[in-house]
DNA sequence: ATGGTAGCACGGCTA
């Protein structure tokens, strides 16, 4: 079961280039992100024609995350539990049950954090973005305890908006402060990676120079200036069904390109 | 130091 995440960066923008994904790579089950739509303005068709089943959590202009799946999602929850006061639209599960195994799937887009703000003590300023990033990772290590309970495979896939480590990138120097490789954050998605969950392309691939993300500007894609910060991680039920995880890179070079390509995993569900 | 690009939606924020 081929399972992906493509953060396509607008709904509307990207028909095209998603169709055309959708139909070559032909995935069981994507998680989208920043779909920047609404639920009642979401071009459903664009998946359901093709035999996808489509859940939704869609927020006016930014952010938004979706699930689609041939097979149905089942128990779906949509936003990351711990703060009645987040109104971003940026969490969202859901249950795929094959021959063999019931998977649980929370497909996510992370805060990007920056501009990185803090107090002369060093620590994050109360309610600036980079203090909303690393609350919103201390709530998704909550949550993804309360899945581990469940005893059965888990994947967490999406936008971590993280750059793990320095081969993760092409320029790290260019990185060190950003909210996106400062060590506080590699340490919150590191604190993560210890509950047992397994980073499915780095188990599958050690080599340097693979990136989900080349920005817009400054011909990022032609110098392959990215960043990978677009992971697939899986508990240890779900780690041994891996059979290969990838990075579709040359989505990259098609026309009217999101800046994130997609990433995937076959597992013997 | 700035500006470089893109999306949503039509002004300015987000990335």
């Amino acid at each position: 079961m081929k399972i992906a995440s493509f953060n396509i960066n607008g709904i509307k923008a990207r028909a095209g280039a998603l169709t055309r994904w959708l139909d070559h790579a032909a995935p069981d089950l994507v998680v989208m992100q920043e779909i920047k739509s609404t639920d009642e303005t979401f071009p459903r068709a664009l998946l359901e024609d093709r035999g996808y089943n489509l859940e939704t959590h869609g927020q006016k202009g930014f952010n938004g995350v979706a699930i689609a799946s041939k097979l149905p999602l089942e128990d779906v929850c949509r936003g990351l539990p711990g703060d009645p006061d987040d109104k971003q639209a940026r969490w969202i599960e859901a249950t795929v049950t094959g021959p063999n195994h019931a998977l649980r799937i929370c497909g996510l887009y992370l805060p990007n954090g920056n501009p990185v703000e803090l107090q002369a003590d060093g620590s994050p300023k109360p309610g600036g973005k980079y203090a909303y990033k690393l609350d919103w990772m201390a709530r998704m290590q909550a949550r993804v305890q309360e899945l581990l309970t469940l005893e059965q495979p888990l994947v967490v896939l999406g936008d971590f908006n993280i750059i793990p480590q320095p081969e993760d990138a092409a320029r790290p120097e260019a990185w060190v402060d950003d909210a996106l490789f400062r060590l506080p954050s590699r340490r919150a998605f590191r604190q993560m990676l210890h509950l047992g969950l397994t980073d499915a392309f780095r188990a599958r691939c050690a080599d340097t120079g693979c990136y989900t993300f080349w920005d817009y500007q400054a011909g990022a894609w032609q110098r392959n200036d990215g960043i990978r910060i677009d992971h697939i991680l899986l508990n240890a039920y779900g780690a041994d069904l891996l059979q290969d995880c990838r990075i579709d890179s040359d989505e990259r070079a098609g026309e009217k390109p999101s800046d994130h390509v997609p990433i995937w995993a076959d597992l013997a569900l």
